[in-house]
DNA sequence: CAATTAATTGGGAACGCTCCCGCAACATTA
DNA sequence: TAATGTTGCGGGAGCGTTCCCAATTAATTG
């Protein structure tokens, strides 16, 4: 169904002047007298006139839309950072084509082509799933025919401007925050590592770092896969066989319910016998019984800068032009969970 | 920046045939033979051509993409409905463009606006705000310019389909499922009610209804506002003035979860001083301590089912034709906040 | 006031596709 | 074999813009 026909021409006629002087107002370019500027905004106003995407995108090469990728929209962490980022597009005028890869390299791949023909002007991706086939195919992309910014994701090349949050810095601090609260038995139930991410490996990393500065040589790890009934076993298990343990780092939210679900069930009190940190910044966290502490990754702002950053390239037409990457720290948020030991 | 320069015309001469015929498989139409076929495809694969999307939706006026407006990607329950959208779009090859209005009508008229610029065939709205200057514009735009489908709103417009939920049944099968347990001393704290949705005052009809029908006469409600701290100030009252209560029935989890805490400060135990039932589906009300019996939406189905209505729309081509209205049942997921009453 | 320069405006080609129409080649029928 | 379909393919017009260049008009200058 559907068509308007009123296009250019009409408004052209109907103001007595040339569909290029309309372009230019349309346009908002410089050339044109004011009154005419005048009377053809009129015009186009009156008769409800808006001009074709699809005609402007063939004839200017731009579509003023965004593609975006992410892994899974129904995880809060993704939601936030879709939010952000569609902030800033829509300040900057630009549009946004949503795609869901549901984790899977596969969807991923197809997400990007699709993109590919001629949809989008650049493409902002945070999505899990990575393989050297993916990306191989965003190394030929970049530059090439999209302009790309990818977010925690790990890929060598100069022409795809990165962000990452810095896992190593937030498992240091988890674990640092612990030891200042008086702790030093503290295990870590850590995340899964992936070939495409690093960020459970890191988060592992900088608790091993804390406890290396406070002279503590035995780490106390064990695996919780990002998954909070994995986590709730783990837990289980831990305290079985390390019941001097006084405080645990999650390295999920999700995990720390699932966590602290366990340790009420052992009978165990949260803050009173044992403290509880953990890292992402969900809602939930807050709303858990008492509050969870953890350390939230700046969803949102991360959506927006990155949006920012995939702009900024966008607007500059030279494709060497660099952009620099750029990491983020986690915000410490002090709840409930926690307890200073005497 | 960005050019690929490879054409419908170069992918002719690399096969040796014309435009028209590349441009018939592309489209997977009749009348090619299967050698030209195959080799056309050939080419089209060695050079990685992609068709391009403007050029495409100029010549067609078809975009393949649908315009999705949700109120706000980062509630839950907008985002799995997103992701029903989703895959029914992908599954019939739609892309989709992503407009959030933060619940403001300003913003969604902006949305709707954009997508006028002939970007998508079609619009799937599910948005909070409404005005009758919103209901109008839609009213203009369906059968016009654009197809439409909108959920969960009340829009006087047989050319518009929409789907709702079943907030009368939902509040009457909340209280009548207290009822069974038992429960005769049952309040409800409600939300909010807003000129679009009925959702909150069809909630409290289901409840007076399923009361009255028990031959209660005196139903017990306080204002919730949708608001998890009003829930919990509410809740508050209400136990103070009403201490004979057994059961509440809250209209949304968050307001449950409000509740929840209220009735934990006030040394109340859930379920055995007191039971609590809530609607949404939220996955937080299964992470609580106890965990909370709910009524779901099925948001997903609705997503997924909105849009197939939106796509059948788009299919027809005539624009008289008629597509009838769906309603949502809710499910009721039985978990620990409730117990019966001997 | 003629000459020059600057500010406006108009027209045509191009963007990369689809779609209609027509023509050729081949198959079918009487 | 001639008439008639069928099937496969090519060419041209057109979709609604932008953008370049030329034309016109207005402003400025010596």
């Amino acid at each position: 169904m559907a068509n308007n026909n009123i296009d250019i021409y009409k408004i052209a006629e109907e103001a007595g002047v040339s569909k290029s002087t309309v372009s230019r107002v349309i346009n908002n370019k410089a050339g044109v007298k004011e009154s005419t500027r005048e009377k053809v905004k009129r015009v186009i106003k009156d008769l409800n006139y808006k001009p074709n995407s699809s005609a402007k995108g063939l004839a200017s090469k731009k579509t003023n839309t965004i593609g975006l990728v992410v892994s899974d929209i129904t995880d809060p962490f993704f939601a936030k950072f879709v939010q952000g980022a569609e902030k800033k597009a829509m300040e900057a005028d630009y549009n946004l084509m949503l795609a869901n890869s549901h984790w899977m390299v596969e969807e991923e791949l197809k997400c990007i082509q699709m993109f590919e023909e001629g949809r989008v002007d650049g493409i902002l991706m945070i999505s899990g799933g990575s393989e050297a086939r993916l990306d191989n195919y965003l190394n030929d992309l970049a530059g090439h025919n999209l302009d790309i910014v990818v977010i925690d994701r790990k890929i060598k090349n100069e022409k795809i401007p990165k962000l990452i949050s810095d896992n190593l810095d937030a498992g240091y601090r988890a674990a640092k925050y612990l030891l200042e609260l008086g702790h030093e038995k503290i295990a870590h139930i850590k995340g899964e590592d992936t070939a495409s991410s690093a960020a459970s490996k890191d988060r592992v990393n900088g608790y091993k770092k804390a406890l290396a500065e406070a002279g503590i040589e035995e780490p106390i790890i064990y695996p919780g896969y990002f998954d909070r009934e994995k986590a709730y076993d783990s837990t289980i298990k831990l305290m079985r066989e390390h019941p001097e343990i006084t405080a645990i780092f999650y390295a999920s939210d999700m995990m720390a319910v699932g966590g602290l679900k366990a340790l009420k069930n052992m009978g165990l009190k949260v803050p009173a016998d044992i403290s509880i940190i953990s890292i992402d910044g969900l809602e939930i966290a807050a709303l858990m019984e008492p509050p969870l502490t953890n350390l939230a990754q700046p969803a949102y702002k991360m959506g927006y800068l990155g949006m920012e950053k995939l702009i900024k390239k966008l607007d500059v037409e030279t494709n060497d032009f660099q952009i620099e990457d750029s990491t983020f720290k986690m915000e410490l948020i002090e709840r409930e969970s926690t307890k200073k030991l005497v």
